[in-house]
DNA sequence: GGTTCCGTACTCGGATAGTTGTTGTCCGAGTAATGAGGG
DNA sequence: CCCTCATTACTCGGACAACAACTATCCGAGTACGGAACC
């Protein structure tokens, strides 16, 4: 059970796209965000995609295009990036194989309640899922030393 | 990010073992287990294999050999169960792209305070890993209604 | 009758293929800037 | 000098391979039981 490592790379991007825009407004087109984090531009792209899919950035076509937060940084939360990159499912599906071998001829009536092992691991993701949304990109951002968020900017309004 | 099948195999059959051992201390072969829940029997076999390496089941060869649990249900959480199948690794893992690209010439004195976006991610996968290690096969087992407890114990000293 | 030994059947254990999902890459559709031409 | 328009370069977007991990299976090593032979 390993993590895309595309919700690292939507983090870090999107902190970068927080930075950016707090004095220019204009997007900034996801190969040059590739290029500040060596990442397959390529590929970063297609995860920019999912995060525009799901509403978190906004893409700009055209020669000055790019990609820019479609919201606030404080409205945007951890929980939303992990849902654009890894879809809205459960780690833990439960496949209901308490109802098959030897009680497959009970009544389902045995069966109302969830099964407390889904139940018990349900409640373990809804703690997990709570952390992240309770985590937002402005929360992180106060977290990351200034030197390096002005770094950020140099870096691109020099280029 | 799906978590393994096997996880739920695991934690239905030490369910199953816990269960059966209330009365009868006597290993039972993992065939049977998967029989009991319908599941490939050597597959089965081998994630119990993963069990036993850790420290959960222990398993007893020859002619009336099998498995059993290595202790008791109280002292056996879901988080061992986790950590048998899945490995301890945590499911997000920080590669540290922030120390690359634009900032790969930084000197590595600002990068001493973790990565927060790992920070945070650890602290909800922190939060997850509580909540799966308060939660025993004792625990689960109360939840399960007794006749299903029962009639498992029946199908077993029938055959 | 008791004891020893051997054969056997059954168990776990690790090594071996198949399949799904993630990673990585490429080329085409669409759009706004830009320059030239005309009014 | 200003407006219009076609060109052009650049962007995103989805379709196409390569890799890794999970899923599934098989056969071999080891062990305790059971019976037979022997004392």
């Amino acid at each position: 059970m390993r993590m895309a490592e595309g919700v690292e790379w939507a983090a870090h991007v999107c902190l970068l796209l927080h930075w950016l825009q707090e004095d220019d407004p204009t997007p900034v087109p996801a190969a040059r965000l590739a290029e500040a984090y060596d990442l397959p531009p390529a590929y970063l792209g297609k995860q920019v995609q999912a995060l525009t899919r799901a509403g978190i950035t906004e893409s700009v076509p055209g020669v000055r295009g790019g990609v820019r937060l479609a919201r606030a940084a404080a409205d945007i939360t951890l929980m939303d990036l992990v849902v654009a990159i890894e879809g809205p499912d459960d780690a833990f599906v439960c496949t209901e194989i308490r109802q098959r071998g030897m009680n497959a001829d009970r009544p389902a009536r045995d069966f109302l309640r969830p099964c407390s092992i889904a139940h018990a691991m349900r409640a373990a993701e809804v703690s997990w899922r709570r952390s992240l949304a309770a985590t937002s990109l402005a929360d992180l951002s106060d977290d990351v030393e200034p030197r390096v968020r002005q770094d950020a900017r140099r870096h691109f309004t020099r280029v």
